[in-house]
RNA sequence: GGGCGGAUACCAAAGCGGCCAAAUGGAUCAGACUGUAAAUCUGACGGCUCAGCCUUCGCAGGUUCGAAUCCUGCUCCGCCCA
């Protein structure tokens, strides 16, 4: 195996990476040793299946792991299937619900065919630490947790946060780092990558390496994506996500309410647009929007979608026209008709997904917000025949009903 | 084991016998504005066959003409002491 010149690695290594631990000086000795032994780095990422899709967000350590991907290093994905049963206590203020061992086992098929879209996966070392956690009895674990202290523990932020505010914190949480850690110890990695609130977890396993006898890892992290919302973390529960796996049209439309000053960030962590470029497109927002969507977009779905994307984001918001694909929507037998058979517009505006319910359904007509084949309709008793009708609601929802 | 405090809508948090579908803030949604986003302003924000009706304030009973508000029991949770 030929491996480019350790600084070559390092230029592209350090793109967008926050902080390497214990230090850039270790990892580029690591990368040296490799260079001269022939010797691909063990580079390790582990992956809680603990929700079904992964976004954006997840794709920040996944491009960085691709990139040692590139440099010819051995990538190892390493399926938290144990440990999502326990449940990563980090940026968690509360103790979150396990997960059952078929629910991990499906999280993790569709997580794979995902990851997939980003990394190469054929030649990916993939791991479960089912493999030695689920054969582990309860004294190995007393064991285990024997190698570290609770003082040590609680050095964590996230723990001291919660303990001093009184939130309640498990025990089983207290060992989720040390679970993390004897992954390193178990797969022999070299370097381990995570999210800058895993730097804790990772440092764990640095330690219980040199415990083991081993050489201990470096620790590299990379920074969390904020969410549509431009505060939080990206999270499929907090709504403010990308999905990889969605539609060119809903990532495109996602990407343009991404807030401006996200940009520069979105462009470096998740596209590989040069820094010049990226700073010139910057002069003007709403190019650099396009273009970052574009780039984004055209990356999962190829250029064509990308295309296609954007002229229908121009469509739908620069001329109030309609999407591509409208879906339609025939009332079943459960639609309640009035009398002469016709059917009231709260009622079709809920039944095609448009609202959420009948009441609110009657909100939006009542704001002038619903428009029927292209103009708005306010009246709350309106109703409608059989014929085939184009609803909106906002700039964004649409259907068409065939009554 | 003992003591104390708490459980209210998506979240936070008021309310402590009627004027409560429940203040306020955040989130969200819609409208105006803006080629995006932001900011700002406006409105909405339990459900329904909607000027009315129905179901909500941890759960189950009870007191009362009337309870989120009082009483009893239960469940869960936090803190402190041991």
């Amino acid at each position: 195996m030929k491996f480019p010149p350790v600084e070559e690695q390092l230029a592209v290594l350090r793109r967008g990476t926050v902080d390497i631990k214990a230090s850039e000086a270790e990892l580029a000795e690591r990368l040296q040793q490799s260079r001269d032994s022939g010797r691909p780095l063990r580079i390790k990422l582990g992956i809680d299946p603990s929700s079904p899709d992964i976004h954006l967000g997840h794709t920040v350590v996944l491009r960085k792991l691709r990139d040692f991907q590139r440099l010819g290093h051995q990538v190892i994905v390493l399926w938290g299937t144990a440990t999502a049963m326990v449940g990563d206590p980090t940026g968690r203020n509360k103790t979150r619900p396990a997960l059952t061992r078929d629910l991990v086992e499906q999280n993790k098929q569709t997580y794979r065919e995902q990851v997939a879209r980003v990394l190469d996966v054929q030649t990916a070392e993939e791991r479960e630490n089912g493999e030695w956690f689920h054969r582990q009895s309860f004294m190995d674990c007393v064991a285990l947790a024997g190698r570290y202290t609770v003082a040590r523990i609680l050095e964590r932020d996230d723990f001291q946060k919660r303990y001093r505010a009184e939130q309640p914190i498990s025990v089983h949480e207290f060992l989720y780092p040390l679970l993390q850690g004897w992954d390193s110890v178990e797969l022999r990695a070299d370097v381990e990558l995570g999210g800058t609130d895993q730097l804790f977890n990772l440092m764990v396993g640095r330690e219980l390496q040199k415990q083991s006898g081993q050489p201990s890892q470096v620790c590299m992290t990379v920074p969390l994506l904020e969410g549509l919302d431009g505060a939080q973390k990206m999270s499929k529960s907090l709504g403010n996500y990308v999905g990889v796996a969605e539609s060119a049209s809903v990532q495109f439309g996602k990407l343009m309410k991404v807030p401006n000053e996200l940009l520069a960030k979105y462009f470096l962590l998740l596209t590989d647009q040069p820094q010049a470029r990226v700073d010139a497109l910057l002069q003007n927002p709403l190019d650099a929007k396009f273009a970052l969507a574009d780039a984004i977009v055209g990356g999962y779905h190829g250029a064509d979608a990308a295309r296609a994307a954007r002229a229908e984001y121009d469509r739908i918001h620069q001329q109030g026209g309609l999407p591509d694909e409208l879906p339609e929507w025939r009332p079943g037998a459960e639609t309640r008709r009035l009398e002469d058979g016709r059917i009231a517009l709260p009622t079709c505006i809920a039944g095609s997904g448009l609202a959420a319910s009948t009441s609110e359904a009657r909100r939006l007509v009542e704001a002038g917000s619903v428009r029927i084949d292209g103009s708005v309709v306010k009246d709350v008793k309106a109703a409608f025949g059989p014929g085939s009708y184009v609803a909106q609601v906002g700039k964004a929802r649409a259907s068409r009903w065939v009554l």
